[in-house]
DNA sequence: CTGAAAGCGCTTACAG
DNA sequence: CTGAAAGCGCTTACAG
């Protein structure tokens, strides 16, 4: 449509294609040297004369001419692509953003750059993203594996690929993961010792890891606690906040209903408040989340939470990662970071009747 | 460490350098063909006899052949890596994570991986960034621009790299934006309506683009609906939801302070919301914020919001880069998405004194 | 200190 | 329908 003029680079001495970028051969050209000179500048080796440098330096200025990364690493003997790749289950949800951005950070102080892709937690998208990097030949893949067979990532280690997973392990790879069940059994004992002995749950998917585990300490704390382990008081396989809300009002309007709720993730925790609110027990009854959730302290009651540091957890994930690139040979590892308990007023409602004004 | 029969794929016939990955000269090798025929039935040319295909995919699946997609678009005519970078504030931002998620899911749809970066409003990091992403040929990039200069932008374009701005302008680029000033004035506008006169208004850095077009609306529903345009209403240049909360107490402690406030981003709002918590004026002072953030429905009073789609302003960048990287030829194009106006409490408090119970 | 040749893994442009 | 040669932009391995 518009003549070439208009988007031809001022400086070329390249053929007039649009947006033909300069290589070595130009700047080797006019700088008057051969190739591999501008090769060793390009790369700061210090053996080349001062005055050849100047010239290949001026060069590349005139040209605007920047160096092919993908080129240079297909000859290169380190075969590194200096690329890393992460999966998570879904990049706009705040806690894996922080996980990512967590990624990102440690990759920057390594010149790393990061592609990145949701899985939503659907296995084939997450098997094809890893294929997708594969063909990029990233040094190496982040992943929040989703609930399903990984058999397929056998092939990928055995070519080479480094791969960490977070918030969930797989057998025989490196793993950095919250304490999900220890912190379980403290949020549930938190509640039983302001007197709550039934203490509902409510979880995710129940063959999804985090959800697993966060089931199993909330059982240790009730054994602990003497509380009361009754199925009824249980609400598994819950996504999403609407459903959460759903299961909390039919938990509650029970012939005997819990005094007390644990909610194994953020938007089931959401759901709950909904719910509560809807009932108008939100000061009656108490409640301890998994996951901390934006203006949680803002909630009347304050919603008392249990705060993972998904940024940590990316940056540890990374920082493994390349431990392995650089060749670690190390049995796996599987990392524990700590989830802290944030008392905010939620938690810390006693049972009904005992005292029924709640300070804020 | 370990010795190298642990990671020997098995089935290369490749030297044995660990995690060597095998290559079209492997495969053809096995299957008795040259190169070329490999590269054909790989790229699916039709031209291949069946007998052929049949002995180039049954080589591919012994060896785990994947073709490195690099190597193939350093010759490739077209030039294209296929790979876009989007470089945003803070990924860890809910309305960042949320249009790189838009980005993402676009760039999907045609087969396109996409790199990411957080600038944290630092110029440097920005162009940094960018001229990583450059090395890496990436085809084009998505921005949020930083405040300051952007005058490095046009040797980038020069070079024939597509750029696509989101949240903020920058002359003669593509963008994709909130009706920023239309939905300030509808948000003024909403509690002039109620009665309000004097409304105070919170702004992040006065020389960012969102916050001085928030502004300018805010001003033209003054104007309008013949509120108070008083310079001692006006708190700009907040960074963060501290300095924001600071500002509010100091606002409304005045000898004539507002009675309702007007509040240009989500940290904004938050510290707004938390200096009304600590007065006791939650519910004597009316709120409306740009932005919504999660669980604003579930605070006393619900937090009335403009909620902007940053999922759409990513998808909608995307589809533009992908048209320019296509070769769209046409004059630059700004896309406005507008934002909602979600009424829940907060805004329609009414002035002090004219009806002090609120409805939830 | 500098450069000509070969090669990274693949596709293009030809020839049969 | 199939393949040998050349080349993408760069680095390696040599030679001077």
């Amino acid at each position: 449509m518009s003549d070439r003029t208009a988007a031809t680079p001022p400086a070329s001495r390249n053929d007039a294609r649009r947006g033909a970028r300069p290589t070595v051969r130009d700047v080797a050209a006019l700088a008057g040297v051969s190739i591999k000179t501008v090769s060793r500048v390009v790369n700061g080796e210090k053996t080349v004369g001062q005055l050849l440098v100047d010239r290949v330096r001026a060069a590349i200025d005139e040209l605007g001419y920047r160096p092919d990364h993908a080129a240079s690493s297909l000859r290169r003997s380190d075969g590194r692509s200096h690329t890393i790749a992460v999966v998570l289950e879904d990049l706009a949800n705040p806690f894996s953003a922080a996980v990512h951005r967590g990624v990102v950070d440690t990759a920057r102080a390594r010149d790393v750059l990061v592609l990145s892709a949701s899985s939503d937690e659907d296995p084939a998208d997450e098997h094809n993203a890893v294929i997708a990097f594969t063909a990029r030949r990233v040094d190496g893949v982040i992943l929040m594996p989703s609930t399903g067979d990984h058999r397929w990532i056998r092939a990928e280690l055995t070519a080479g690929m480094a791969i960490v997973t977070v918030d969930r392990l797989i057998d025989g790879l490196d793993a950095v993961v919250t304490d999900n069940r220890a912190a379980a059994a403290r949020a549930t004992m938190h509640l039983a010792r302001r007197g709550h002995r039934r203490i509902g749950f409510l979880g995710d998917l129940h063959h999804i890891y985090t959800a697993g585990e966060r089931l199993l300490g909330y059982r240790d704390a009730l054994r602990d606690a003497a509380g009361e382990d009754d199925e009824a008081l249980v609400r598994q396989d819950l996504r999403g906040s609407a459903q959460a809300e759903e299961a909390t009002i039919e938990l509650l309007t029970t012939s005997e209903p819990p005094t007390a709720l644990f909610t194994g993730q953020n938007l089931l925790t959401i759901g709950a408040v909904r719910a509560l609110r809807k009932l108008g027990l939100h000061h009656e009854v108490a409640l301890v989340g998994f996951d901390d959730v934006e203006l949680g302290d803002l909630l009347a009651p304050g919603l008392t939470a249990l705060a993972q540091d998904p940024a940590e957890i990316g940056r540890r994930a990374a920082a493994q990662l390349f431990a392995r690139i650089d060749g670690a040979d190390t049995a796996p590892l599987v990392q524990v970071v700590p989830a802290r308990l944030l008392p905010r007023g939620s938690g810390e409602i006693p049972p009904r009747g005992a005292d029924p004004k709640v300070k804020r």
